[in-house]
DNA sequence: TTGCTTATTGGTCGCACACTCAATAGCATC
DNA sequence: GATGCTATTGAGTGTGCGACCAATAAGCAA
């Protein structure tokens, strides 16, 4: 795997290796957590040094919060764009529940659980949570205002109405490593059903079931991703 | 503190030893976090080696998820104890309420939060979760059950109600560590305001305001309780 | 008082981690 | 083709962790 004789050194510019790094470093925190981001993990990943993680980022922790930032953001994009393409505010709010409520979200869900506990001991990761919340707060928020003014939706407080929503899906969202398989739709609706009401819509205007691409479902969700040896 | 010249042992039962450890586990877990109970932390904290700790529990992770069970019942049986004193569930769920969501009960949502994290690379852990998951909805749709009997509430499904209390309650807990000191009330009471919804009683009935203790809010949370060195 | 069981100690081992720094070698420029 | 800048390496430091085990002494029973 690793070359095993004499190192052939790639050189890179700061700005490539700096933003290779965050990505590398990004996609471990997603698949195993952001406790798995060390400079060894990284340095494999890459197949470089460890010291050459170092270089850019003196500091760990500051490497764990980009790479948190970088894959929330990416998220964030992807589930609700800037510029939404067309269509109603609706069909938004429907791929966002449908997204955000599938099993595929689940190594989101994780990593948001996961960056709101390491909160606790990371001040500089604590802050990007901060960050990202507003930001999913806001864009959420932008959304239903884009609804109201569409005449779609009907709320005195858009964004109010989005942290209320935001807080239903991440109390869907903490059970992302130990399960809530019993109870499936009554329960993981909840977010779109508290929607609903918020917005003034009648019930299924925002079924998940209906966005939802045709293979999806099968997955019924790896238990562990990667355990480690030991984890501290 | 710790006794500089020559130890001076003191011999206990097992069953007593066993104890005192997980109540300093449990101790340590809600003040620290789990990652902090370590053989070298929980024998520092009850001045003991730390080869005790290993005698009693071979495998650390078995007192993580001791600690953890036995924090979680002891919160669980004071918030709601299994024969209910007297007086009606609506009374009970209004008490429920206004400590869920005090600012009292910070340690115990950060508790939650770090315990569903590390679940995910902690079997035994993630098992004593599930358990204790069960026991909370169980107990909760005890008491909404109970109310139902009584005609207080009206629910087809108490433990399904239960669940969808439960789900609100952990969105709101995630941001223990990160704050949410922004809407206060309006967001907040959103627990109380799902379980007013789904029990069918009207607003403010469960408002957690009247049954507080009037010395209780002022503390504004502290930022973060035990830093630690490296945390990993 | 003596003896025995065993709770408790003290020390050690190996591992993974972040962080530091002088030496090295890619590569653009001249 | 030689030169200089600097991205990258390799080696090392110190810390904290879980786990292991032979030696020790506390306290009960004879």
């Amino acid at each position: 795997m690793t070359s095993s004789v004499q190192r052939k050194r790639v050189r890179k510019s700061p700005e490539d290796r700096r933003a290779e790094i965050v990505g590398a470093a990004a996609e471990v925190a997603l698949t195993e957590g952001l406790e798995c981001i060390t400079l060894r993990r990284i340095a494999e990943q890459l197949d470089v040094r460890p010291g050459l993680i170092s270089h850019y980022f003196p500091a760990v922790e500051d490497l764990v919060a980009e790479a948190f930032g970088s894959a929330a953001t990416a998220e964030l994009e992807a589930l609700l764009p800037t510029e939404p393409p067309d269509g109603s505010a609706l069909r938004h709010l429907a791929r966002f529940f449908a997204r955000t409520t599938g099993p595929s979200y689940d190594d989101m869900s994780r990593l948001w659980l996961n960056a709101r506990h390491l909160s606790r001991y990371r001040p500089v990761l604590r802050e990007r949570v901060l960050d990202q919340e507003n930001g999913w707060r806001g864009r959420l928020g932008g959304v239903i205002a884009a609804g109201v003014e569409q005449g779609e939706f009907r709320t005195d407080d858009p964004v109010l109405t989005a942290v209320r929503i935001l807080v239903v899906i991440d109390g869907l969202a903490v059970h992302a490593n130990t399960g809530l398989r019993d109870h499936p739709s009554s329960v993981t609706r909840l977010a779109a059903a508290t929607a609903e009401r918020e917005l003034g819509l009648s019930d299924g205007t925002l079924n998940p079931a209906d966005t939802t691409s045709p293979t999806d479902a099968p997955a019924p969700t790896p238990p562990a991703p990667a355990p480690v040896a030991e984890q501290s």
